[in-house]
DNA sequence: ACCGGGATGTTCT
DNA sequence: GAACATCCCGGTG
């Protein structure tokens, strides 16, 4: 059990969301294992919060790596990124689903239903920050020191030989990218109706 | 199972 | 005013 240090961050955000697939997002009690993600990557990509520039909402995205940049969207709801690469580039990693592992009463009690299964617990974005309890006060934190608590740990289980790959979800600028990728077969994926129904009975 | 629309507020045109 | 890195509910087949 290692917490994952900056070097790690500190490279392309496609290599590093690769790399990000199976570690564990650990909060608090929670923890849950990063089963889907998605690259941002600056100023190349339309598609990325940082592509027109520094601004109050995505400056955490311009600070050094491993810091983890959360953002309001929607109205209503949070989302997390590992922020990657160099100072001012403007890359980072948005944390997209997970497999929940400990502190299930927690994340099913501010997920607001009580008969949530297991894979409706983190299996999106927004999902996923309201389970492990991130909103603004986490923006700017740092991964690596967890100075706010968070962190995301290697335990053992490694990535993916061959990750699943997709365009990312939900964008209409720079949606052309094939920079999605998640843990093929796990049920804990977001968008679960996008890939072909799995038939299988469910276990959790 | 699939689809359509509403919620809700910050940011940018 | 429109868009938005989303989610949930209720309709229909």
């Amino acid at each position: 059990m290692k917490v994952l240090e900056r070097d790690f961050y500190a490279r392309d955000p496609k290599t590093v969301a690769k790399q990000l697939l199976n570690k564990v997002i650990l909060h608090g009690e929670c923890a849950a294992r990063l089963v889907e993600v998605e690259a941002y990557c600056g100023a190349i990509d339309p598609g990325s919060h940082a592509f027109r520039g520094k601004t109050p909402r995505n400056a955490t995205m311009f600070g050094p790596a491993g810091g983890l940049y959360v953002y309001f969207t929607y109205g209503m709801h949070w989302c997390a990124n590992a922020v990657c690469g160099d100072v001012d580039e403007g890359v980072a990693v948005l944390l997209r689903a997970a497999e929940p592992l400990l502190g299930l009463d927690s994340m099913r009690e501010r997920r607001g239903r009580a008969a949530l299964r297991d894979r409706d617990l983190c299996s999106g974005p927004a999902k996923l920050c309201q389970a492990l309890a991130l909103d603004r006060a986490f923006d700017g934190s740092d991964l690596v020191t967890g100075d706010r608590g968070v962190v995301i740990v290697d335990d053992g289980v490694r990535p993916p030989r061959r990750p699943g790959n997709s365009v990312r979800i939900g964008l209409r600028a720079g949606a052309e990218h094939p920079w999605r990728w998640f843990v093929d077969g796990s049920e804990h994926v977001s968008n679960l109706k996008l890939r072909p129904a799995s038939r299988r009975p469910a276990s959790s």
